[in-house]
DNA sequence: TATAATGTTTGAAC
DNA sequence: AGTTCAAACATTAT
């Protein structure tokens, strides 16, 4: 369900509740979410594929993980880990993490970091990749403090459009090649963005899932990549190893 | 039907 | 002490 686009999708998706008051809530959280009844909800924001509901003195972080949902005036037929009812509507959130961040939330996060952040700083990123040459780019381009919101989707297209073997090592890959990953980090997250608001995501896929390289017609490789060990398709014919 | 998968944290094991 | 790795949390498409 969710990299960074996804949860773009679920902030715009729920601003008819900013500046609302919670009026009831549930859920099966371990936390004491009883102390939300009654707050006004100041913003919704989103970090990466953190979903942010901010409150005056605190934030509630909710991770949608790998098979996290929610609905928007509607229930699914499970019980909510987090259920905000309001007076135009209620937001229901299933098997997915919570936590709450205290205080300003600028404070806990560095919002250059999110590749779909009006304040998304390539440079910065580009700084942040210097730091780690010796890593694999397939699990740079996963670190969520360089590239947050990029998931295993996007970092599998990404290094197939800038034609970049996943096992190539982060401070071997030349600097034009580099700059291209990064920049196209950010250009694809909104490209999914749009293909996923019309459910035609797939369609657009080059490389993740598939098995034909669309460029010189040889097979994929599919293949459990880095330390992360997060699957990767690719094109070895295609895609440079850079070591 | 069994498997694997758009993810991350935690803590045990080494 | 640093690293590596499995477990845990589930759901759903293939």
């Amino acid at each position: 369900m969710p990299e960074g686009p996804s949860i773009v999708i679920l902030k715009e998706a729920v601003k008819q509740f900013t500046g609302k008051k919670v009026i009831a809530v549930s859920g099966s959280s371990e936390l004491d979410i009883n102390r939300l009844k009654n707050l006004i909800v100041i913003d919704f924001k989103s970090w990466g594929k953190h979903f942010l509901i901010c409150f005056e003195n605190f934030t509630v972080k909710i991770h949608l993980l790998m098979f996290g949902t929610y609905r928007i005036n509607e229930r699914k037929d499970a019980t909510p880990r987090l259920s905000l009812h309001f007076d135009n509507g209620e937001l229901n959130f299933y098997t997915c993490s919570i936590k709450f961040l205290e205080g300003n939330i600028n404070v806990h996060y560095d919002w250059s970091a999110d590749v779909m952040n009006k304040n998304w700083d390539s440079k910065s990123a580009k700084k942040k990749l210097k730091t780690v040459p010796e890593q694999l780019i397939c699990d740079t381009i996963l670190d969520q403090n360089i590239f947050s919101g990029v998931g295993n989707i996007i970092k599998n297209e990404v290094l197939y459009k800038t034609h970049v073997h996943p096992e190539s090592l982060t401070g071997k890959i030349p600097q034009t090649i580099l700059n291209n990953i990064i920049k196209e980090c950010s250009k694809y997250s909104f490209q999914f963005l749009e293909w996923k608001k019309n459910d035609e995501l797939k369609d657009h896929w080059l490389a993740h899932t598939k098995r034909i390289c669309l460029i010189c017609n040889l097979p994929l490789i599919k293949k459990q990549t880095g330390l992360k060990k997060r699957r990767s398709f690719f094109c070895p014919n295609c895609q440079k190893l850079y070591l």
